[in-house]
DNA sequence: TGAATTTTGTTGCTTTTGCAACAGAAAAAC
DNA sequence: GTTTTTCTGTTGCAAAAGCAACAAAATTCA
């Protein structure tokens, strides 16, 4: 979910105008953030990339959503209640600005250019995250491995308008991303090879057919 | 999802105010809309109810979303660009509400009311979509059949405040909203009663743990 | 009301997926 | 530069899910 205003005249005014907001770094492994009911966050990565993961009662390890560089993440966007504890990882070295807001349509009282500025493209930012959820959710409605495998291929492969691209999740993570279990995957991919359908080098992927 | 500000104000200034919004009634198993790249339709479910319904090539049918009185939709909520067919079909006698804009940030030239109140809303409008969405990504990424029903049950559950409740999907639909075979999840429903988690009586389920 | 259609419930069989475990390769840490 | 850790690739076996088909029940239609 990408983020069209400018923001870095966003990061550069924030600082002096408004002390509800913080920009804080983290290094690899850590958690940015997790999420609490009613502890209203609103997070913008500046730099990096970050995951929403979830572990349930079972011990799986999901995905829910891969940030990286200004996409926008917290309790905002994510109201529902969960019995499961979500965190946002960071993959690598990340600089997230924080924002705890008590209403996130109200301005605050300094009037500020940050509240201005977000609330502004608010209903833009947030119609791209919906966006993103309805491609997550018709990616874990197909009903095999294969054809998760083939829509997030291809998706990649549209937005790089190229039939070869780069893997940005390692295998494991591909395999939380996409709900399934590793080996059943990777058994699939070598399928995939050996029938033709894709090349794979590395983490570099190239679609055969189409 | 439901919106909040008072729809039937909506519903009563617009047709004075704005010639942009119509208002149509749609019976049973009628096609309320199918969704088109950059046709950008804003709908808004007065009375009935509906499901966003895909078919994709292996001929299977997911239920994407249901949609009751209130509910919003169309393709300002679904920018992703598919393979496949989404229509938004209508489940019994329904009056909906539809807008089709130009640009949906910016006002109209009328500045009717209807622009005003949309305008006014639509960040908080939106943000129940991701509510919603978010909900569903967590039934789909459950890894069985009965773990999706578990928590699909545990949300009708939540949502009624009592253990008991009426599905309001026939099983034929629930299966294609969770995206499993229909037989599986019969098999599965009858384990859960004669494991003593649930109860079922024609459309009512009883949760008999927690 | 009676006929036609849809939904529910069930089953045998097949295919797919998950689980567990392990070795080698690659990457990270020291 | 060596050790430790993580990731990849693979497999045999078990469990879960899908497919196809059918009868009975319920609902809709005419």
């Amino acid at each position: 979910m990408n983020v069209n205003f400018n923001i870095d005249d966003f990061i550069k005014n924030f600082q002096t105008n408004c002390n509800k907001v913080q920009k804080k770094t983290f290094y690899k492994n850590q958690v940015i953030t997790s999420y609490i009911e009613k502890r209203n966050q609103f997070c913008i990565l500046v730099s990096g990339n970050a995951d929403l993961v979830r572990y349930d009662l079972n011990g799986n390890r999901t995905i829910v959503e891969h940030f990286s560089k200004h996409d926008v993440f917290g309790e905002v966007f994510y109201t529902v209640s969960t019995n499961n504890e979500l965190l946002v990882e960071a993959r690598e070295k990340c600089e997230v600005l924080i924002y705890i807001y008590d209403d996130i349509h109200s301005k605050c009282k300094n009037n500020c250019k940050f509240h201005q500025v977000l609330s502004e493209n608010l209903p833009e930012l947030i119609l791209s995250k919906v966006t993103d959820l309805n491609m997550r959710i018709e990616l874990l409605t197909k009903r095999s491995i294969r054809d998760k495998l083939l829509g997030y291929f291809n998706l990649l492969s549209n937005r790089n308008l190229s039939k070869s691209f780069y893997l940005s999740f390692s295998l494991t993570d591909l395999a939380d991303y996409l709900s399934v279990d590793r080996s059943a995957m990777m058994r699939e991919i070598k399928s995939l090879k050996e029938e033709g359908f894709i090349d794979k080098n590395k983490n570099r992927i190239t679609l055969l057919y189409k």
